[in-house]
DNA sequence: CCATTTGGATTACATGCGTAATCCGTGGAT
DNA sequence: ATCCACGGATTACGCATGTAATCCAAATGG
């Protein structure tokens, strides 16, 4: 497994923040009330939590932010994949030496998997074959 | 793709401190000269550095100790494939709300993998699913 | 018009992490 | 007998993180 051509690393986002990117990339954009609207249930968290979280993440240049009347739009200014894939590279890294198989094959040992998941990964690789052939 | 019986949870592993340990689970038991021997060349850390992280690891309970003459033998004292297995499921659950499949997915679209990647990821496959039928 | 709510800005504060340095004692080299 | 290097213990120190609280101004409800 190889690395391909770097785009510009996207900044590094820590767990809670993941937690509001997921729910801006979610939706798009928003604004404060809405993302604390959409964790409140799920999460404990103050609004003042969120909005500090929403702070750095604008800070790091995750969201861009838009003013709307007097208050603020959040939106994704970096790709959920990008940030993913990046993840996903660090993650390999550091705990498989950068093997793909080991993890995999590390999950089926120890979790349950579903016909399904197996037919979806099968036609992934599928995919991934074709690509390659081209 | 579901938990099964958990275990009981493996001290947390800072990203220095994974790569202190995946060097004792691969020696098996090793004093500190022999660590900071293994790392140095790789590494730019000061004894001192990998001394502190070792420290870290014994009290966190990840590593055991030994004394043997008056110097100290450390050991793993948690599995390694439980601690990966711990690090993999907190790592899909942040970053791909728990699911294997596009983790794979995006990492198969950004990267390139080799035939024998392929298949032997379809070995693990078929290994699980076997393991499903029983 | 006044009180309350709400969002942005600033500040907080304990903990963990990366990366050591200092202090101290001892076994080995001279 | 002396001095040094090395290991363990203690301490350091700045930055990131999780989780807010405070302060202030504007909008909103009454």
């Amino acid at each position: 497994m190889a690395r391909r051509t770097p785009t510009p690393p996207a900044p590094k986002i820590s767990d809670a923040e993941w937690t509001v990117m997921k729910v801006l990339w979610e939706r798009g954009t928003s604004t404060l009330a809405e993302v604390v609207k959409d964790l409140e249930g799920r999460l404990h968290w103050k609004p003042r939590t969120v909005q500090s979280l929403i702070r750095r993440l604008t800070d790091k240049g995750a969201l861009a932010v838009e003013a709307v009347g007097r208050e603020f739009r959040y939106t994704p200014a970096v790709a959920q994949d990008q940030c993913q894939h990046e993840e996903s590279r660090s993650f390999l890294d550091r705990v498989f030496n950068g093997r793909l198989t080991p993890f995999v094959a590390g999950l089926m040992d120890r979790e349950d998997v579903s016909q399904d998941d197996l037919a979806a990964l099968r036609e992934v690789l599928n995919q991934a074959e074709k690509k390659l052939k081209k």
